[in-house]
Formats: structure tokens, sequence, C-alpha cells
RNA sequence: GCCCUCAUAGCUCAGCUGGAUAGAGCAACGGUUUUCUAAACCGUCGGUCUCAGGUUCGAAUCCUGAUGAGGGUACCA
């Protein structure tokens, strides 16, 4: 039973008793203590003002009286307005070093025996990686980490989209301009070199319709009409027709593709336990349409094609079926998601997909519940605002990307030289440079993308980098680093417990109350899916150490007890560091 | 046209189911190192929470409308 929770059930009891009214426990508003005023929990007394009958002040008195007196950590209390504050005793505070904060699972929850599948990163394998597919991987795997964290059993998958239009745009271009060039040959990395070909029609593309736009066409006609688009499409249906020598080029283009994001995914660290291929379950998805039909959840209109009408909820009919009898997006996706539940049975499944597919979603869901599907129920769809640049969105076409290949080593770099400037590694070897550099820009960067919510845009400047100081991934890391290096020096281990029984300083207490909001902060992040909780509460976190670390000595403390409670304070906050940093897929180094 | 989202300090962002005088970081300016890592700490400056109504003891937070920005919109994904 949480402190909290005892404070509320005696505040019930004291309304019961002091003015005979049963209060419900939510009606039992308890915040923290504002840092100006003294105290570490307070209780919002307005909403009980009604029933005593009485000022705030006088009520808050009344209470915290009662208070006092019940509950054994409550040791003073004082009233301003409609707040009353509860000072807790400093042992309680102390006593949650011991009993909860340096336990090795804290911040673990059980088991909860729900399994909960994260799709993310989902990539088209015409283009290599940019700072959105950055924002959705980083995304996706924190959110996952937190899941577990939580409880949850989490399965990440990858969903390709490996096959279409644009996939033979690339493949076209390859032929027509490629002169049999190979990530080999050119020494380009897979993706890139794909990429490369997938700009290449593009601009052959634009070429042609320009021409025949001169020659008398509309543009509507010459995008139509243009030869290059054409070749593209009857690629697409000798792909569909499973032509042997089209299938091979795709294979062997595609396979260029995986071996880059490989790559890249290892540099994030992000990963999967499977991967779904768009190639594979883009037939799916028809026997559901049959299902529809027969539900009459669908209709077929004359022309053959067949809908849905979502005008009762709000929203428009939609098609779910060509009159061709090809699918579109949907209708892949409602074959997926039901191959995916064949395949795991989850309680939850969340797509980490950006928010101009807001409307595809709601769609998809409702389409499922409307068809019976009781797991629809458990589908969310975490949306994420788009990454702009200072000209506005990244367009793959036109070249206005940041790369996550070049971002990534830029970050690197970037480490490299503010470290050497600092110059406080002497004694690493070439090898552990490396490696710090890699943690530090790979920190910043996964920071920056994460600490903030995941529904609001991002604004990303190429031209302003990434900053290393104040509210970023290498403060922390710092900090930790900081930390590492006092308990190396105290050669502390965390058996080294101490009964210790003075009063706390105000930092130290501060400290201490945010170390045990640890597990609430998780909750909410799980909850609301959403790893810039963490962030933030992590910095909140290493900002109160390094106030402490400035204000109060550690080693130097002649009274042995004193320094080894503020040894396992400073344990105890670097393996929260730790942890919360790893909730988002960020390593600490032990120096830097 | 219709639908969805967002709007907080010069910039980038916090602000929990409505609660105290709206907080951080960056930038600017000033200070702190013979003392455990100055990627740090302390201070100053900086606000009509886009605007107008409404609900409430109490609104940055909830409701309505307006403005601005972004996204979606029936055979692209």
């Amino acid at each position: 039973m949480t402190l909290e929770y005892t404070i509320q059930l005696a505040t019930q009891k004291a309304i019961t008793a002091l003015y005979k009214t049963d209060l419900p426990l939510e009606q039992i508003v308890l915040q923290e203590t504002r840092k100006e005023f003294e105290g570490q929990i307070t209780l919002v007394t307005f909403p009980v003002v009604r029933f005593s009958k009485k000022s705030p002040e006088q009520t808050g008195l009344e209470i915290g009286e009662y208070l006092k007196n019940q509950v054994q950590e409550i040791v003073n209390f004082n009233v301003i307005k409609g707040f009353l504050n509860l000072s807790i005793n400093d042992t309680y505070w102390i006593d949650q070093l011991q009993k909860n904060i340096l336990k090795p699972d804290y911040g673990q929850f059980a088991p909860n025996g729900k399994k909960v599948m994260v799709e993310y990163s989902s990539p088209n394998t015409n283009k290599p990686l940019h700072l959105g597919h950055v924002r959705n991987n980083l995304l996706g795997y924190a959110v996952a980490e937190i899941l577990t964290a939580y409880g949850y059993e989490v399965i990440k998958v990858n969903l390709i989209n490996d096959r279409g239009i644009h996939i033979c745009k690339s493949m076209l271009a390859w032929q027509l301009f490629g002169n049999d060039e190979t990530p080999e040959s050119s020494r380009l990395k897979g993706d890139h070199l794909v990429g490369k070909y997938y700009v290449i029609f593009d601009k052959a593309y634009k070429k042609q319709i320009e021409e025949l736009q001169a020659s008398g066409q509309t543009e509507e006609e010459a995008k139509k009409n243009a030869p290059l688009i054409r070749q593209a499409q009857d690629l697409l249906l000798r792909w569909e027709a499973g032509d042997k020598e089209v299938i091979t080029l795709w294979k062997r283009m595609n396979s260029w593709v995986y071996t880059g994001f490989e790559e890249t995914y290892k540099k994030l660290g992000v990963d999967f336990e499977k991967y779904y291929y768009e190639s594979n379950t883009y037939l799916l998805g028809k026997d559901i349409i049959e299902e529809g039909l027969a539900k009459d959840v669908f209709f077929k209109k004359s022309d053959g094609s067949v809908w849905i009408d979502l005008t009762a909820d709000g929203l428009d009919e939609k098609l779910v079926l060509r009159a061709d009898g090809t699918s579109v997006y949907i209708t892949q996706d409602l074959g997926t998601a039901q191959l995916k539940y064949n395949d795991f049975q989850m309680n939850q499944s969340i797509y980490v997909v950006g928010n101009e597919q807001d409307y595809h979603f709601k769609v998809l869901f409702l389409i499922l519940k409307k068809l019976g599907k009781t797991w629809a129920n458990g589908l969310y769809h975490l949306s994420y605002g788009m990454v702009d640049l200072p000209s506005g969105k990244m367009k793959s076409r036109e070249g206005t990307v940041v790369d996550a290949d070049d971002l990534i080593e830029e970050m690197i770099a970037t480490a490299c030289k503010r470290t050497e400037e600092l110059g406080k590694i002497d004694g690493f070897s070439e090898k552990e440079k490396r490696e710090l550099y890699r943690v530090i820009g790979l920190g910043a960067l996964k920071y920056f993308l994460l600490k903030v919510e995941p529904k609001k845009r991002l604004m990303f400047d190429p031209n302003e980098s990434i900053d290393f100081q104040g509210n970023t991934g290498p403060f922390i890391q710092y900090t930790y680093a900081r930390i590492n290096s006092i308990l190396t020096k105290a050669k502390h281990t965390q058996q080294d417990g101490t009964n210790y029984s003075s009063s706390l300083t105000i930092v130290e207490r501060d400290l201490l109350v945010a170390l045990t909001k640890y597990p609430t902060i998780i909750e909410t992040a799980a909850k609301e899916h959403s790893p810039a909780h963490v962030a933030n509460y992590i910095f909140e976190l290493a900002k109160l150490y390094n106030k402490f670390y400035h204000e109060e000595p550690i080693l130097k403390v002649e009274d042995l007890p004193i320094r080894q409670f503020r040894l396992q304070l400073s344990a105890a906050t670097a393996y929260i560091i730790k942890k919360g940093m790893h909730l988002l897929g960020i390593l600490v180094p032990n120096k830097m």
C-alpha cells in the first residue's frame, strides 16, 4: 500500500469523523507540494469545504490535525488557502531506499499475463530511411521497452512494404540506366543505391511529362501516358503474374535494401521478433471482403466494387475492393490484422504510424469491429507527428530529406569533436573512444526525438546541431558518468547498506522523493504510450542530482553513516538513470 | 467544401483525471573551479498560455465559436 493511498483513506475517515460525510476516494485530491512550500504531499481541501461549511483554512487545519494524529509518517503540516501541505517523516523516505528503490526489480512490474504487439518501422523498400523513420523506430522500440517494464509480454514486428508501383519504379530505372551497378561495384549502401534509382526515375518521368505537355497534352494525360510510368505499370503486372525475370530482379534489389536496413537498425539499436512482408500479405483480406458481404457489413456497387458505408459513424463511404477485384491498402490491412491475430492471439496491438494515416486507422479499426472481431477492441494507432524541416515537410523524391545514416554519422562526429575539446578521456583505447562517441552521439539524437510528446510535430533544423547541454541525452549521460566516478572511487557496492537515521537535507529529500516516483512514471508512460514522460522524468532526476552533487560533499564527508547514505543515494540515482535511459534505448557511459 | 490534429517566454518544449504566484532547456547577461568530472551549479532578463464567449469556488487544462498552421478527404500507401 502506497503512502498516498494511506493518506487518502485516512482523509476519507477524517471527513467522515469531522463532517459526517462519506466522500469517494476519487474526490480526495492529492498532489505534489510545490517547491516553494514546506511539505511533500498536498491535499486540496476546496472540494471538502462544501461539507465542512467552514473556511478552506479552517478545514485544512482540522483535517491536518486529524491526519497528523492518525498517520504516523506525517510529522507536520501547514495550511495555505485551500491547500493542506503534509510533511512526511524523513525516516519514511530513507526507508524507501532500502525497501524499494535499490531492489533489482524496482520499476519492473509483475507480469500481467497480457500480450501486446508493437508494429513499427514499416519501411518501403524503394528508398533509404530518413529522419521520419528514425522517429518511428525510436518510438516503437521505446514503447515496447516501456510496456515490457509495465508487465506486458511484447512482440515487436516490422511490416515491410516490399511491393507495388513505387518499387517497380526503382527497378525500372535501374534496368534502364543502371549499367549493372551493384552495392559492391559502387560501394554504395544497398538501400541508398536503390533509392538513387528511385530519384532517377522520378526525374526522368517528370521530364517526359513536361515533353508531353509541350506537345499539347494536359498534365493529367501526360502523367498517365508517359512511357516510363507505362513501363513501370507493366513491370508491376509482370511481378504479379510471377514473371521469373522480374521476380529475380525484385529479389536481388530487395536483398540489397535489406542489408542496408539491417545496418541502420543495428546502429539505431532496434530489433524485431518477426517481419511481415506485403508481398506475402497483399492478397490477404479478400476472405474478409467475402465475410463482410455475407454479413451485410459491406455492399457491392453495380460496377463490382465493394464498399462500406460509414456515414452513420460520421465518416465517409469507403472503398474496400476495386471493381477489378484487386486490393486497395485497407484490404491488405484487414487481412494482415487477421493474420497477426491468428499468429499471436495478442490482447493488444499497437501500430506506430504517422498521423497522416489517422483516418485510415480509424476506418480500419471500425470495420473490424463491425465485422464482429472481438480482438479489434485491442487495436491502437500510436499516431505521431511529422518531423518538419525549417523549409517544411520532408519529401523523398525532392531530395529534401534528412538521411538516417548521414544523421547518425554526423551525431557521432559531433560527439567526437565535443568530447575531444573537453579532453577528459585520457587512457581510452581507440576502440573505447569510438564506442563512447557512438553512445553519446546516439544518446543526443534519441533523446532529442523522444523527449517530445509523440503526437506533436517536431522541428529539426539541419543547420543547428542537436544540443549536448541542458535538457539533452549527453547531460543525463554525464550525470551518470559523474556518479559512476564517485562510486568507483569509494569502491561502493550495493551491499553497503546502513541504518541511517539522521535528518535529511532539502536536496537529499527532493532527490529521494523523485526516486520514489519512478514506477508511477512508467505506469503513465505505458498507459499513454509516451516515452516523453520517461525522458522528462530522467532529466528532472539528473538535474536534482547535479544540484545535490554541487551542494553536498559525498566522499569528503567524515561522518561515516552520512557518507554511506549519500553514496547509496548516488547509487540509486545512477541505477534509475540507467534503467530509465534503457527504456528509451539509450546507453550510458561509465566515463565521459 | 467537409473531417482530424496542433497553438504556452525570442527559439525548442514540460505542465498528471480542472487547483497555489504557469515551469524547464537554449539564446542573452552576470557569478561559481587550490575541494568528489564546469557536458555542471547559482542568479538576472524574458508570459494578454492565439483571440472571444461559456461551465466552475477555481480554467493553460473542459465546452462553443473565430483565427492561424499542418494533415486527411471515395479505386495511392
